[in-house]
DNA sequence: CATAATTAGATAGCATGCTATGTATTGCAT
DNA sequence: ATGCAATACATAGCATGCTATCTAATTATG
C-alpha cells in the first residue's frame, strides 16, 4: 500500500497554499492587513455595504471563519459593521478609509506574490494552471453543494 | 486596481486546499484521524522510528506545528515518543499497532478524495495539474531556503 | 578544557478554518 | 393573526499553521 505524495493533489495543493499563505502574509503584513482580511477585503473593494452571508457566499467560506474574521477586522480598523435598515438580524459592512487606502499596495503585493511563485512556469504553463485549478474548485464547489441539497431530504 | 479572484493562483490554491481538507476531513474522521495527523502518518509508515526534526524537514512545515501535532497524535493513541538513545534532547517517534492498522484504509480514503477531486479532468489533465504543482512547490521550497540563508549572514 | 554557538524540543500567543449550538428576527402557511 | 421554519449572526471549542521565545543538550572553537 504506498501512496506517493509528491503525485497526490491534496498533497501538493495544501503544501502550495501553505507556501503562498507565507509569501503574501510577508508581504501585507507591513501594510497591517492578514491573507484573509486581505480576501475579505478584495470582495468589498468590488462593492461595499455587504452583509456577513453576502461575504461567506462569495468566499466561500463558512459563517463562523466570517463572523471571526470581521471582528479582527473591526479591531484593526478596516470595516465598521452598521445595523442592516430593512432586517434588524442583519448588519452591513463598510469599508473604513484606512481599508479603501490599502487597496492599490495590497492588491500590487498580491500580484507579485503571484508572479513570482509562478516564475518557474512558462506563461503558457501558468494559465494552464491557472486554469485547471478553476475548474477543480468551479466543479467540487457544485458538488458541494449538491450533495448538501441531498442531505436536506 | 482590478484583481480576478478566479484567475489568482493564490486564491484558487487557497480554496481548493479548503475543499480538499474538507474531503480528507470527511473520509478519515470515521478512522480517528484528522488531516495533519494522516500527513504525519504518511512518513512514519515509510520509516519509523523518526525524530521530531526529521519529520519537519519532510513534511515542510515548522517545528512548533509539529510538536503540536505530534502531541495530539499520542493524546490519541497513535504513535508513542521514547528517548533518542545517542542524544538526550531528541525523542524518536514510533507507530502505534493501532497507527500500523490504519494505514491501508486511510490511503484508500486519500486516493478516492484525490480521484473523486480530479473527476472534472481528462487523465492527462490531472497528470500535466499535479506536475505543474510539483513545480512550484519544488522551486518554491528551494527558493525560501536560499533566502534563509541569505538572511543568515 | 571552557565557553560560545548551534541544535532539539516545548510553550505561549495569534490567525484561519471548521462544526455545533444558541439567540433574535423574519417569513410562510395555516 | 399565530405559530413554526428558516435566516442572520454570535459564540464555544477544536485543529492547523505561524512566529517568537525558552530550556536543555550537544558541538565547535578558542
Amino acid at each position: 500500500m504506498d501512496f506517493d505524495k509528491l503525485r497526490s493533489a491534496g498533497y501538493l495543493t495544501n503544501h502550495l497554499a501553505r507556501l503562498f499563505a507565507h509569501a503574501l502574509h510577508g508581504r501585507i503584513a507591513p501594510l497591517g492587513l492578514a491573507p484573509a482580511q486581505f480576501m475579505t477585503l478584495l470582495e468589498l473593494w468590488e462593492s461595499d455595504a455587504l452583509t456577513q452571508v453576502e461575504l461567506v457566499s462569495r468566499l466561500d467560506v463558512e459563517q463562523a471563519t466570517m463572523a471571526n474574521t470581521l471582528t479582527r477586522m473591526e479591531r484593526d480598523g478596516l470595516i465598521r459593521r452598521a445595523p442592516h435598515p430593512d432586517d434588524r438580524r442583519a448588519r452591513l459592512v463598510f469599508l473604513t478609509d484606512r481599508a479603501r487606502a490599502l487597496r492599490t499596495p495590497a492588491i500590487e503585493a498580491a500580484r507579485s506574490v503571484n508572479s513570482d511563485m509562478l516564475e518557474p512556469l512558462d506563461p503558457e504553463e501558468r494559465d494552464m494552471l491557472v486554469g485547471l485549478l478553476a475548474r477543480v474548485v468551479s466543479a467540487s464547489r457544485t458538488a458541494r453543494r449538491a450533495a448538501e441539497k441531498d442531505a436536506e431530504e
